[in-house]
DNA sequence: AACAAAATAAACAGTCTGTTGATGTTGCGA
DNA sequence: TCGCAACATCAACAGACTGTTTATTTTGTT
């Protein structure tokens, strides 16, 4: 486990670029400014991360880390609504990693721990010849990536369980 | 009309940028780099254009407007197929403004211009509440376009017309 | 062939990168 | 609780790239 001291460093680091990007896209935010605003000096910045892309990955994964616990801890199952309940709880940093990373690689990352992706997998059926089937797969998921994007965005958002209905509702069709 | 001289010197600069997009993403080409391999000078760079993603959306506009022009030519309805097939045709130019530019972006104006975004939508039910006809709508459609990025990055890829096939059967279970 | 439009050339200040070596500062284990 | 290894800072570096300006040369059009 790395040391305190580390730890804190890296915690300004994330916190400055957070902020940053609340104004900004991740492709205009410099190290220098990240070191600037976090009152980190930059070779402290190179020690740990090659780039703000770097930064932004270790932010991601501490999410994804967070996310596994809360999980485990309340013994809830992997299900689409827990993970849909745990993002809405998280709006703004999910907002955040949805609009500065690339959004799909973000969900895809969500979605695959909770073995989510799977799950949509297995509410297909099979009765569809190989080429189909990839495609139908393909199909689906990245359409539930855009449902659960295009919540998460809105301003008026609908509460989980609903979007999680539609989600499976739109999946069984399948 | 812009002059000879500006038409060539444009060409150019679009072409280097084409080759280096080859090999690195777009995030990683500078002006610098773009004048140095189309041997035009950086002054000239900026008289058209600000950025490299400048100079690639100039790329995209030209790509859509010979898209537009080829099938008035051939006097072709803006049916799902052709459209796919005159991507088919374009592989390789697609393939670099799939993955330089923000691919859903790409595709939506592609499938827009066609008019086919409509022609999805109308092929929806409308047996549903408005809330969840706006998701239907956007899964459809993203799914979509994700069917049509796996094919086009695809390596064996099957015929525009069973890529067409595929995704009609897709939409119209809703 | 003349001239206006376009391209080049050289130079500028300025921002950011990535790395170095020397010098402070602090948390942790003995 | 103290010493030292680990960590952070500081200053300075060469070098890449950006945008812009001013003066000069080339070229297409009429």
């Amino acid at each position: 486990m790395e040391n305190q001291r580390i730890r804190v460093t890296k915690k300004m680091l994330k916190e400055a670029l957070v902020r940053l990007l609340e104004n900004k896209p991740i492709e205009k935010v410099s190290v220098y400014e990240i070191c600037q605003t976090a009152e980190i000096n930059r070779t402290t910045f190179y020690k740990y991360y090659g780039s703000p892309y770097d930064l932004l990955n270790d932010i991601q994964a501490d999410f994804l880390h967070e996310l596994e616990v809360n999980l485990q801890e309340k013994e809830q199952l992997y299900s689409l609504q827990n993970i849909l309940t745990y993002i809405d709880n998280h709006r703004d940093a999910c907002r955040i990693l949805i609009t500065s990373a690339d959004s799909d690689g973000f969900l895809e990352k969500v979605f695959s721990q909770a073995s989510l992706t799977n799950q949509l997998e297995g509410l297909l059926a099979s009765t569809q010849s190989e080429a189909s089937r990839r495609y139908t797969t393909e199909f689906v998921v990245y359409g539930s990536y855009s449902v659960v994007r295009k919540w998460l965005l809105s301003d008026q958002p609908e509460p989980p369980e609903e979007i999680a209905r539609i989600i499976i509702s739109l999946v069984q069709r399948f």
